[in-house]
DNA sequence: CGAAGTTTGTCACCAAGGTTACAATTGACG
DNA sequence: CGTCAATTGTAACCTTGGTGACAAACTTCG
């Protein structure tokens, strides 16, 4: 299956572009761009391209957001099939999410003016692109609440249960990476993780978490 | 000065206005509806207007959301000017915010039918709901940074602010729900807020904290 | 196959917040 | 004006995560 082919299938599929037709995804692919990207380069870091509509068409992304104080923080990671806008044309000011591949990474990019090229022919994709904040904004509330809420057995939990959900039980990350985006630290999130793993949660592998007991993982962040 | 008029004055001046003529504000007020309301009670929670637009003409409302597990997560509160946009058609599934009066307030309630109604002669409208969840989104995203990256100390005086630049110097929060919305202890809180009190950033009062020194807080929070 | 770098598992010590409880204020309401 | 409820200030004890460091296991290059 070609790259073109493989991105307009998760176009098909997402929820935020639901209710628009197949014309809409051709518009997405003849006015967007593939990019190849190698492990650790930036994504969303060419000029005036900096802000737009970001699709994961392979590998994987790392989100960063920006915390008091000028801090980069980690708070999620991203595989294929997740979308990311942010506009300038929507209350402006700077990008709000960074996002840096962990590994070797295909992303469908689609600038602002290219945007304003298909609104053209179809305003709707304005609300297709609100529909996209809009996932966004939920994400970041669960987020928000997990860390808000949870002490830090739950939280890991709450967030592994989450990130099988929309990536598969199979997830590539490394432990640090984990820690980071849960506010705690990589001795604290091992020793959940083992003990996870010594209740038949999961299963531990090098840079590789697998998911086998999702129910339980909720049952454990609802605790 | 009217209820009517407090609320277009704070129209003008939101951010996520900006742009879009008089006409447009004049819709809100006039397909919207004032709704006064007391403490404690729910804002939202009439039938099938669940959803739509909601500006904090007067008073102050917690905010509330779902965290894993069902539980209701308070994470910040709102006074007068700000706003807030949830949308069945953007994405859909269940409201995402619960706003709960923590003092007799004045609402201006726009629900998702009136925003239709208000696109048949204005179809700008819904970029400018778009612009307010963009804003959302990045509220958000901030207090998941703040909630990740920073140790309580920090994150207490990042809060406070991040509260005084929005909604003055004078808060009117409890230490209680201070504690809550940072997913901290109350002792905690008190005992940093006595130290700033010690250090001359700030002043308890009964129900209240006067901010005196917002730079100083924010050099603690980027420490 | 072997070496270098990275990731994971583990340790001891320490600091910091959580829990529970109680007194002292303050505000609200009758 | 007085009572009651809510909020704030404070204490002792304890659990838990953070820090810094190190060995073992795994990848990935050469």
């Amino acid at each position: 299956m070609s790259v073109r082919e493989r991105a307009a299938e998760l176009l098909t599929r997402a929820v935020w572009l639901q209710g628009h037709g197949p014309q809409m995804i051709e518009a997405f692919l003849t006015h967007g761009r593939i990019v190849h990207l190698p492990t650790g380069a930036w994504a969303q870091s060419e000029g005036d391209e900096q802000t737009g509509l970001t699709l994961v068409v392979a590998g994987a992304v790392q989100m960063m957001c920006a915390a008091p104080g000028g801090r980069e923080v980690l708070f999620g990671q991203a595989g294929p099939g997740v979308a990311l806008g942010q506009t300038l044309r929507f209350g402006g000011g700077p990008r709000l999410v960074t996002l840096i591949c962990v590994e070797p990474s295909v992303l469908l990019v689609v600038p602002d003016q290219a945007l304003t090229r298909i609104a053209g022919q179809q305003p709707e994709v304005w609300q297709a692109v609100a529909a996209l904040v809009y996932l966004q904004l939920r994400g970041a509330l669960m987020i928000a609440a997990e860390a808000v809420a949870l002490p830090p057995r739950q939280r890991l939990a709450a967030r592994l249960d989450m990130m099988a959900r929309t990536g598969g039980p199979a997830l590539r990350l490394y432990q640090q990476a984990l820690a980071e985006m849960l506010g705690l630290s990589r001795k604290t999130v091992n020793g959940h993780l083992l003990a996870f793993q010594r209740a038949g949660l999961l299963t531990l592998g090098y840079g590789q978490i697998e998911v086998r007991d999702p129910a339980g993982l909720r049952r454990i962040a609802e605790s």
